[in-house]
DNA sequence: CGGGCGGTCAACCATTCGGTTGATGCGCCG
DNA sequence: CGGCGCATCAACCGAATGGTTGACCGCCCG
């Protein structure tokens, strides 16, 4: 089988060097480059796509502090390379983190916290085109698709947003140009989708699952 | 100078060998053990100093999935240990997770992006009993000691990251073993210092600030 | 075309929250 | 020692929020 060669996509260098030292135990697996972050991740795709294009699999963190995030920048590489496939590894397995990764296009979704061999193993599954999942985000999958949570309206949405700037009723109901009655309604509505009883509970909920950006 | 050895507690199986390759380019530090979680590094250290004593630094990481934390396991170790530097070495440098590692004892607070220099020399400063500061840290520190008016007290800042979770006063007030009284005295401090005037609010300057994590 | 859904509004009441005053104890610092 | 900041608690009141019921309109979909 050829050799994988695979581009890491992690703004610490502590990682980078993991995975480096994690690959160089196996014959199969070489570390074509290192990002620190999307943009650069960008740059060495298209700079190797020009000159033959030799890398197999991109591996990318979600995590990724003052550039391009990790989704964003999946989204930009599937645009640009649908064929090279993106396994992402994180720290994270919320709903909202695995949500955003599959939409973007990631082949697969593992956890840092796995084992070596896993790690491996799902980075020679993506490269052949299958999909590679983390049990954990298998599971947490299955569990959204059995009762999908329902979702917020537009409007709905727009008040969450305010709602998280710290404004108060009568405030978003004027933002809005609707009374404080219908912001009430609207929050009762709210609460209700998000399985809470108060409005900091519920942006701590709508943070979590990604309704407005944190 | 002699050869420093330190036990890395990291859950990442990435990050710890990343740090292992790190620290083989230089050949004063030495990995001498590693540990998933605080549990694990007690035993070890437990173990090392039955036979001798021969760890002269711990390299903690804050966040470890199911086990004992971070903070928790800095604070144990000072207690049995407290001779033995723990040096923090994690994602984060929000207020909150500095003050706890501080009040924790540990001897440095460097962030995972930092480069291999930076990691190897503060683990040289920390095992040589001073204390070693990334430089944000060292800036938000600063920050805090320049004008220590708008800055939240240790608990204060307990309270607001309860606040942000969605807990009522109720919930915090037994959360914390206080009364609701009290809880509402804190809240009528924070408001005054981050200059608002509820609790959304207050959530909401508090991400800004970086005093919780967002 | 009828019903469901989303958005709007009103009135009402209970609960929570915000704000004040005042008080105690503790530790630290000059 | 005296003061100051921090943390704790109590009682009280007005304002904001939560929760309920009921209503109207427009739109889309079957």
């Amino acid at each position: 089988m050829a050799e994988l060669r695979v581009l890491l996509v992690d703004d610490h260098p502590v990682v980078r060097a993991g995975l480096r030292a994690m690959f160089s135990g196996f014959e199969d697996v070489s570390v074509a480059d290192e990002a620190a972050n999307g943009d650069e991740a960008l740059r060495i795709l298209e700079r190797e796509s020009a000159v033959g294009g030799k890398i197999d699999l991109v591996l990318m963190d979600l995590q990724m502090a003052p550039g391009m995030d990790g989704v964003t920048a999946t989204r930009r590489i599937k645009e640009q390379f649908p064929n090279l496939p993106v396994l992402v590894l994180t720290t994270y397995d919320t709903d909202a983190d695995i949500l955003a990764a599959v939409e973007a296009g990631a082949s697969g979704y593992m956890l840092k916290d796995a084992p070596p061999n896993s790690i491996r193993d799902a980075a020679r599954s993506a490269a052949a085109g299958q999909t590679a999942l983390a049990p954990e985000v298998a599971a947490r999958l299955m569990g959204r698709m059995r009762n999908p949570a329902p979702s917020l309206s537009a409007r709905e949405i727009e008040l969450v947003e305010l709602l998280a700037t710290g404004m108060s009723n009568r405030a978003i109901s004027r933002r809005l140009f609707i009374s404080e009655a219908t912001v009430k309604t609207h929050l009762v509505h709210i609460y209700e989708k998000l399985g809470v009883d108060n409005r900091t509970a519920a942006i701590a909920v709508a943070r979590e699952r990604r309704i407005i950006r944190s």
